[in-house]
RNA sequence: GGCGGCUUCGCCAAGGGGUAAGGCAACGGCCUGCAAAGCCGUUAUUCUCCGGUUCAAAUCCGGAAGCCGCCUCCA
């Protein structure tokens, strides 16, 4: 059984073989922290973090390293117009990055590298990339990588050099050889920030900080570089320019690319005003379901985000946690000693290119059988059936730990959403079981339109009510 | 203009040479005082269209239409 992998860099699914037996050097390109990420952020953030935890599950030693970039001129903007110093704009939004992502239940890196924080390295790296006649500096300061120096120019996003008519829509800095030709390291003016350098004072260019830390803490060459699609081109394209400039072995081995989040079918985007901060998502959704939405299509197409997706990902979560809390009414008890066929399909699915959508189908597949054979059973199953369920049951928590989701207990989940449901509607639960309990009353003397009636009441405050044998439960909807 | 992608049930969506997963919605049934939940059944002989390859295509090839992304900061 064994991984494979879309690559974009030959547009097609792979086995998957690290460089090295055993080892993963995986580098995901982070966040500008210049401001509040968004869903699409979450996204990417969770789409690697996922094949993070799959990597690690299949006993791979992954080495994940992520950055951020904290140098930029979109920081520089903003600190002028707040008059704050930039590192007080980067950490604030680092901070705020991390708590969200903590709340998505997202692993931490193995190393989270700043721009700022590896200037010497990326000067070093400039300086290789000049050594090499790969780069130029010009008068004024700049340095840029020269196109033209390098023949495989355009190999990741399949362009060509000489098709590019560099210019036709931004005006192209004369001092460049080739119009194409970018931005190593820019020279710092009036009141920004700066640092020595052997071109003077300046700053980094975007692309090079990549080139540079995954140089420092991966290698020359890698296994897996990853982000956001609209980054083949040309912030990808250009790192395999300069680190295979330099040192001439391919920089990485897979590059693996995540789809977009389109808010009501439309690209989040500027001129739309539609924008969706992970904080406002947050403030309407479980992060549960958040990050169950971003698995629940194949991680390359583009996903939806609307209310109504969201209302029926959270209908699916109910549904699953309501089989678990049945599950374990039953007297089912998790056994983490054995797999069952769940997982083996999980697995499949897994390793075919991360397939988290084909995986959720294939638990709520189990959830219909597994709820079958408990009505069969009548809730009270024994032997073979008892054993089946416990299988579904240790499947449902191994994957858990894998998606990063399902890992509440039952009751504490649906504690939760009561909890929330009920801050919502400002009621009290001994109020609502106050009502229950005029309800059974008016039950057991017939009375069933008093009955109804109760019922409707709680109904209007979205508060369900299920008849069981052993009494009256109810939860929110 | 260059490059890439998408079009599968009312909606969302997996599959990507061997005869259409799953979720939501709808309808019928079991259960229930009636409901809810759960289960059973029904809802795509068919995968945008037209050709071709093949014993076999939603899946491969060619063409058409529509939609989308990147080429400018962007996950």
């Amino acid at each position: 059984m064994s991984l494979k992998v879309y690559n974009t860099l030959i547009g097609k699914k792979e086995e998957f073989i690290p460089i090295k037996e055993g080892k993963v050097g995986m580098y995901v390109c982070g966040p500008t922290v210049y401001d509040t990420s968004h869903i699409g952020h979450a996204r990417s953030v969770v789409v690697f973090d996922t094949i993070f935890r799959w990597l690690t599950k299949l006993g791979f030693d992954v080495r994940y390293v992520r950055n951020f970039t904290d140098v930029d001129d979109k920081i520089i903007k903003k600190s002028n117009q707040t008059g704050q110093d930039c590192s007080v704009i980067t950490e604030k939004y680092i901070d705020e990055f991390h708590n969200e992502m903590d709340a998505l239940n997202v692993l931490r890196p193995v190393v989270e590298p700043k721009a700022t924080e590896n200037i010497p390295h990326i000067i070093d790296f400039i300086q290789m990339l000049i050594d090499r006649g790969k780069a130029y500096h010009v008068d004024g300061g700049d340095v840029y990588f020269s196109i033209d120096s390098f023949k495989t120019y355009g190999k990741l996003s399949g362009r060509n050099p000489d098709d590019m008519r560099a210019g036709a829509r931004i005006a192209v800095d004369e001092k460049k050889k080739n119009p194409l030709d970018f931005t190593l390291w820019k020279p710092a003016k009036p009141d920004e920030p700066f640092w020595e350098s052997p071109w003077g004072e300046g700053r980094p260019g975007w692309h090079i900080e990549c080139s540079a830390m995954s140089y420092e803490y991966l290698g020359e060459s890698f296994d897996i570089h990853g982000g956001g699609k609209d980054l083949i081109f040309p912030h990808h394209e250009n790192e395999i320019a300069q680190s295979e400039a330099v040192f001439g072995v391919q920089f990485v081995k897979y590059w693996i690319h995540n789809g977009f989040v389109d808010i009501n079918n439309e690209k989040m985007s500027k001129s739309l005003g539609n924008f969706t901060m992970i904080k406002e998502v947050l403030a309407a959704y479980s992060p549960e379901v958040i990050r169950m939405f971003l698995l629940s299509n194949h991680y390359r197409s583009p996903i939806d985000y609307s209310e109504d997706s969201m209302r029926e990902i959270s209908l699916g979560l109910d549904r699953i946690y309501a089989f678990l809390e049945r599950l374990e009414n039953a007297g089912v008890k998790v056994d983490a000693s054995q797999k069952g066929e769940l997982w083996k399909e999980f697995s499949l699915a897994m390793n075919d290119d991360f397939n988290s959508a084909k995986a959720l189908g294939l638990i709520f597949e189990s959830v219909k059988k597994g709820n079958r054979l408990l009505d069969e059973t009548g809730d009270t199953p024994k032997d073979d059936i008892l054993k089946t369920l416990v299988l579904f049951y240790n499947d449902i928590k191994a994957i858990a730990h894998i998606l990063g989701i399902f890992l509440l207990s039952p009751s504490s989940y649906f504690k939760f959403k009561k909890d929330k449901g009920m801050t919502a509607m400002a009621i009290d639960p001994s109020e609502i079981e106050d009502l229950i309990q005029q309800r059974a009353k008016a039950r057991k003397n017939k009375n069933f339109s008093r009955a109804d009636e109760i019922r409707d009441l709680l109904q209007a405050k979205n508060i369900t009510l299920e008849d069981g044998p052993e009494g009256t439960t109810w939860r929110f909807e």
